[in-house]
DNA sequence: TTAAATTCCTGTAAGC
DNA sequence: TGCTTACAGGAATTTA
């Protein structure tokens, strides 16, 4: 699934292709849209259609594409979205539900099989006053980001750290792969509650945290899903992963078994003997 | 206020 | 082989 590595992948893949492009017109397929959440569909292609790219970026797990005029299309890949560029006379695959046609003859097509994912249009304010763009937490791999952030962040939160992990208003970017990858790395156990990591844990599980993820935008994202970078290629993350799909194998650290628990709904890949 | 449970959706894999 | 069932999960929504 698209993490904060991914989408960073396909934001770096697609920005000197975009920047500067106009979308000549946008069609979106697949009625009552699955995807379209702001604003009402025809306004959707009505009043994106003739504006410039003028910055794409990300925010989170989220990819703003700027346009001229103030407005932004914002992308969201949920579980198995797809946001790729294509030569325009290209076979359609199946779950395309949206297409943006450029004036060099590309399409920017957004495929998505599950249809968890979203796509907005509007201004800032307008997005985060609709409640369809939530109020994000810091960005894990910012400079600026210190590890007394995130402890002031886990000081009064009970829940388990896993599940504050994933809160994305917390830390923004973080899902179920990194957050079992940072939690290994800084061998701390994923149930146990936020807010009873000492300073030095916080700061160990900090750097774990940035370090994962560095290592998953080197390595082009992980493919464990249907996750396709901006031209339909894999990554390589998937193959270097220490926890996450990995139940039942060997730790790589001490080879014991790894556990499995289910945290916040999501399956918790962990070791009991280098997790404590 | 916080946290846990539920819901959405479809491809894939396991089980019979 | 072919069918049924369970499972995967991001985040909004509902419930406690």
């Amino acid at each position: 699934m698209p993490e904060l590595p991914e989408v960073e992948t396909i934001v770096a893949d697609l920005r000197p292709h975009l920047v500067g492009r106009i979308i000549v017109r946008c069609e979106l397929r697949s009625l009552p849209h699955p995807v379209v959440r702001y604003p009402q569909p025809q306004q959707f292609v009505d009043s994106i259609a003739g504006l410039r790219i003028d910055v794409i970026g990300r925010r989170g797990k989220f990819i703003l594409i700027a346009l001229d005029g103030g407005r932004m299309l914002v992308v969201h890949l949920g579980m198995s979205g797809q946001l790729r560029l294509i030569d325009a006379g290209a076979e359609i695959a199946n779950h395309t539900h949206a297409i943006f046609d450029l004036d060099n003859g590309k399409q920017l097509r957004y495929r998505d099989p599950r249809r968890f994912g979203r796509l907005l249009l509007g201004t800032e304010t307008e997005l985060l006053d609709s409640g369809t763009f939530p109020r994000l937490g810091p960005e894990p791999i910012d400079p600026g980001f210190d590890s007394e952030e995130l402890y002031r962040r886990f000081r009064n939160r009970r829940a388990p750290l896993k599940a504050v992990l994933l809160d994305q208003t917390t830390i923004a970017g973080v899902g179920n792969i990194y957050a079992d990858e940072s939690l290994h790395r800084a061998r701390l156990r994923p149930d146990r509650a936020a807010r009873s990591l000492s300073r030095k844990s916080v700061r160990r599980l900090h750097d774990a945290m940035r370090e994962s993820l560095a290592v998953a935008i080197k390595n082009r994202g992980s493919s464990v899903d249907a996750y396709r970078d901006a031209w339909g290629e894999v990554g390589s993350q998937q193959e270097e992963l220490l926890v996450y799909g990995r139940a039942g194998e060997p730790c790589f650290n001490c080879g014991r078994p790894l556990s499995v628990l289910r945290i916040a709904g999501r399956s918790t890949v962990f070791c009991r003997r280098c997790q404590r």
